[in-house]
DNA sequence: ACATGCGGCCAC
DNA sequence: AAACGTGGCCGCATGT
């Protein structure tokens, strides 16, 4: 069929992209009634970026976002994607369940032949996929988490600026300070360690079991485990020389060469890219996640977050939202005083302390019960136990559970929410966000004795970490469409982390870029939630700050 | 050469 | 000391 008669007649098409003799490459429609293949010269690049940018035209791909990304290096952009291979996760549909699932999915198929294939089992599959979706409820997070392919494609393609020269600097420090901890360790450790001939010590540092060995040795006081608390407690020199050579060698090993491969493109300025791979429901709670490499655990110190610089001329819009799980939590359980605390714009942890222990509590007054009221709060989203609070306050287990016992006194919602959370979940079989994303348990667990411990603890925490995720992507989508309006391709996201944005532009635009950033948040913000006001906090500087 | 589990640790 | 949620990456050890 003629292809420009295909694209244009139809409002459903299914896309798969291939291989061509021409390298360019060639996309596959197909259609209910008949196929067409696209050669990517300029003409049929041109067809297809006018036909598939169409909001009115719903594109349907195998594997959405590695097709959007590669449709994107060729200058096609989609304004409407669906994605079978997200369809099946929301509708549960198990890897197995699809037999030669992984022959079709391939995001790339090698011949025309290959991809029309995929295409047609596209279009076969769609209304099955869609009805499990459907079945499960699941609906409206489908059409979030397809919409939301697009900008993560195109976050992906964009890839998120750093200055490699930077970086590598910062890491060499970090190889010199782990060498002379490295010296401090075998020093202080002396004959506890045995040595070669050539008097090199032959101990491994990064074998743990070892470093215990030694430990026990050189203290004389056998330990479990060598983690960080554990090493601290000693208070003992190596102990204190492990501590440090540890903080080193993981910036040096994680953040080291094989992150800096990672590096492409590198201009001029001596700015580079990253492009990572987002998977957009790689939680189970639905937070996204990313590798090779993880965006979205970059050391916070603001030294290397500095090495993250756009390009001379452009600058790097930030935004993240504040208090977002505790904003969650007064919303989801109408506590009047966290309500009240929030509408007024109140510091929540120092109105959280006043309230359970009846004394005025600030920053600066009273700080110490500032503190307990804020681990509290923040362990609550985790469905913290009186252990784990006393642990992280460094008080005794009797104390945490006061305060724990407190704090439900004074706050006597947020335990009956907490509560209902874990109920509604036993009952239904699903934990539930706002917008309706569902994380359903196995039976077999939720039949177990011990289904109020664990699983409880995910119970109270999924529905609250769900509902931020809701709200990140959902302000992506936004985001993502408004800037196409706005700056054509000069802006673009480049990062996101769990509650945060990050955005590059040219400078000139920084304000109006901020201000549709901040924007499309609260917006975002105020669809999910009624009961409380959003507070997105933006930075604009050249490098990413906080 | 690959996969898996684990301890440890980075982020939110 | 830790006994709270979600991830990914490192090295080690063990398996195929």
């Amino acid at each position: 069929m003629d292809p420009a008669t295909l694209l244009w007649s139809r409002s459903l098409v299914a896309v798969a992209p291939c291989r061509a003799d021409d390298g360019a490459g060639a996309v596959v429609v197909t259609a209910l009634d008949g196929d067409a293949v696209v050669l990517l010269d300029a003409a049929g690049r041109a067809l297809l970026a006018r036909a598939l940018r169409d909001r009115d035209r719903v594109v349907a791909f195998a594997d959405a976002k590695p097709a959007l990304r590669w449709l994107l290096a060729r200058g096609i952009d989609v304004a409407r994607p669906v994605c079978l291979h997200t369809l099946a996760i929301l509708g549960g549909v198990e890897p197995q369940a699809s037999p030669g699932a992984l022959s079709w999915s391939s995001s790339l198929s090698s011949s025309p032949l290959a991809a029309r294939a995929v295409a047609r089992a596209v279009l076969d599959g769609l209304d099955a996929r869609l009805a499990r979706v459907e079945q499960r409820g699941q609906r409206k997070v489908a059409r979030l988490e397809c919409l939301v392919l697009r900008a993560f494609a195109a976050l992906e393609h964009r890839g998120l600026p750093i200055r490699r020269a930077r970086w590598q600097e910062l890491v060499d420090e970090e190889k010199r300070a782990a060498a002379a901890a490295r010296a401090r360790i075998f020093a202080l450790a002396g004959d506890h360690v045995a040595r070669d001939l050539f008097g090199t010590p032959e101990l491994n540092l990064d074998a743990e079991h070892e470093v215990r060995g030694l430990l026990g040795r050189a203290i004389g006081h056998a330990v479990d485990d060598s983690n960080r608390a554990t090493l601290a407690a000693l208070r003992h020199p190596l102990a204190d020389a492990l501590l440090q050579w540890r903080e080193s060698q993981k910036i040096v090993t994680t953040y080291g060469d094989a992150f800096l491969d990672h590096i492409v493109d590198v201009d001029k300025a001596g700015v580079g890219r990253i492009r990572s791979t987002f998977v957009p429901l790689g939680a189970s709670t639905g937070r996204v996640s990313c590798r090779d490499p993880n965006l979205q655990n970059l050391p916070g110190n603001p030294r290397f977050h500095e090495a993250l610089r756009a390009p001379p001329g452009r600058v790097l819009v930030t935004a993240d939202y504040g208090t977002c799980e505790l904003r969650i939590v007064a919303e989801l359980s109408e506590d009047p005083v966290f309500l009240a605390a929030f509408a007024r714009g109140e510091d929540l942890h120092a109105t959280v302390a006043s309230s359970m222990f009846g004394v005025p509590v600030s920053k600066t007054q009273n700080s110490e019960l500032r503190q307990r009221a804020k681990a509290i709060n923040f362990g609550l989203v985790y469905g913290m136990g009186p252990a784990a609070l006393a642990a992280s306050l460094g008080v005794d287990r009797d104390v945490g559970e006061d305060l724990l016992n407190r704090y439900f006194r004074t706050f006597p919602r947020i335990r009956s929410y907490l509560e209902g959370s874990v109920e509604t979940a036993l009952s239904r079989g699903y934990s539930e966000t706002v917008l309706g994303r569902r994380l359903f348990f196995d039976p077999d667990a939720l039949a177990a004795d011990n289904a109020r411990g664990e699983l409880g603890r995910l119970m109270k925490n999924m529905p609250i970490q769900g509902t931020s995720a809701d709200m990140t992507k959902l302000a992506m989508v936004r985001l993502h469409e408004r800037l196409l309006e706005r700056c054509q391709g000069a802006a673009g996201l480049v990062n996101t982390v769990h509650d945060e944005l990050v955005v590059e532009c040219d400078a000139v635009a920084a304000d109006v870029v901020a201000a549709c950033v901040r924007e499309e948040m609260e917006e975002a913000h105020r669809t999910l939630l009624k009961r409380v006001p959003p507070l997105v906090e933006v930075h604009v500087g050249e490098t990413w700050t906080h």
